[in-house]
DNA sequence: CCTACCGATCGGTAGG
DNA sequence: CCTACCGATCGGTAGG
């Protein structure tokens, strides 16, 4: 009851509220480049002009501040990439719009470090813990949206292909996920180009 | 010349290449799952019962150590996954051989952490400098290998689609990171079965 | 939310 | 190759 007592009404609060958040945006941009593991306290802080403590405070400890920010990170990738999509109608035109929406997210720097999710997984897929457990439940719910297209596409007969519809999604999250690597190495948009071309001759995108 | 000078003949050159060696095989293995940069000097070092300052006089500095261990990491791939499949004839014999070996080089942990390049590449993708342009030369050298197996068949007529080569290898090579990155996840060898399914649906492998 | 501090660890160096 | 040390930084806490 105490941890979730009423706001008090003097705006403390609030005003925690709006730190935590403004901490957590920094943290996911900071880890799309260095990691989020090598995001420490005092990153944040700086250039949020808080105190290392206050950022230590408002969080208790290092893991919880990760899981706020893959928290943060999932909620800004649903807000840039996945609603826009939804309004498309399910099978083909939504499936193009969230590989449209997901290639605009990388190519404008939503993340300065390109999708946020590329660049965490792999520094979390081998230490079990919450941390990637949070960041395997992302990526399970962003290729089980693709899957319901893709399978939407073979029950309208808008995708000759038979291959089983997770598959599919796994194959085009592989291609995503690689275009990203390959614009971060190269420093070349063309990559995400590349990515578009495979789609449209695998998928009809 | 004087760091190039010949070799003394009392065995201490001789020991250092030695420990430069463990060192270097050692700090590979824990990159695979931790990443190049968290691997600290006193890690590699109690792991060889040395001397943390004796890691770091062997290599001068961390850069140095993780210019060594990306290199040392190239030679156990190329020993591991390209030299197996060079004895095959070029196209398809070639690349089928070089997705099984790759696939069992996963499978069988010649790196605990799966693929050493997979873990380490998305860690330096936006961090320009050495280590970043050493990952990336050996990024192009294994999707070149790709690339020429490709153009090969598609030169013998053993496969339809008609994509620029380099285009299916970056496919082929996006497939077989996604496979590793779900199987770190999930701790379970079916991603890799799903890969090779893919692979063969769309190469004929 | 702050200042001030804790022990642990980092990469690197001096000196042998 | 070692011991012993350096300043810097880490996550975290005491006390306000």
């Amino acid at each position: 009851m105490a941890d979730d007592a009423e706001a008090t009404t003097d705006g403390r609060r609030a005003r925690g509220d709006r730190t935590r958040r403004q901490v957590v945006t920094r943290a996911a941009a900071l880890a799309s480049i260095s990691g989020l593991s090598a995001v420490s306290l005092n990153d944040v802080a700086r250039d949020l002009g808080v105190s290392k403590s206050g950022v230590a405070a408002a969080f208790g400890t290092k893991e919880e501040l990760e899981l706020a920010t893959v928290a943060a990170a999932r909620e800004i990738f649903i807000e840039e990439v996945v609603a826009p999509a939804l309004s498309r109608k399910r099978g083909r035109p939504r499936l193009r719009a969230l590989v449209d929406s997901w290639l605009s997210y990388v190519e404008r720097g939503v993340f300065p470090g390109g999708c946020f999710m590329a660049a965490v997984l792999p520094e979390y897929d081998t230490k079990p813990g919450p941390v990637r457990d949070a960041l395997h439940d992302a990526r399970r719910a962003w290729r089980q949206l693709i899957a319901d297209q893709v399978a939407q596409m073979q029950e309208d007969g808008q995708l000759e292909d038979r291959l089983p519809a997770p598959l599919l999604a796994f194959e085009v999250d592989a291609l995503l996920a690689a275009a990203n690597l390959e614009r971060n190495l190269s420093g070349d948009d063309g990559a995400l180009t590349d990515a578009r071309r495979l789609l449209r001759a695998r998928f009809d995108l």
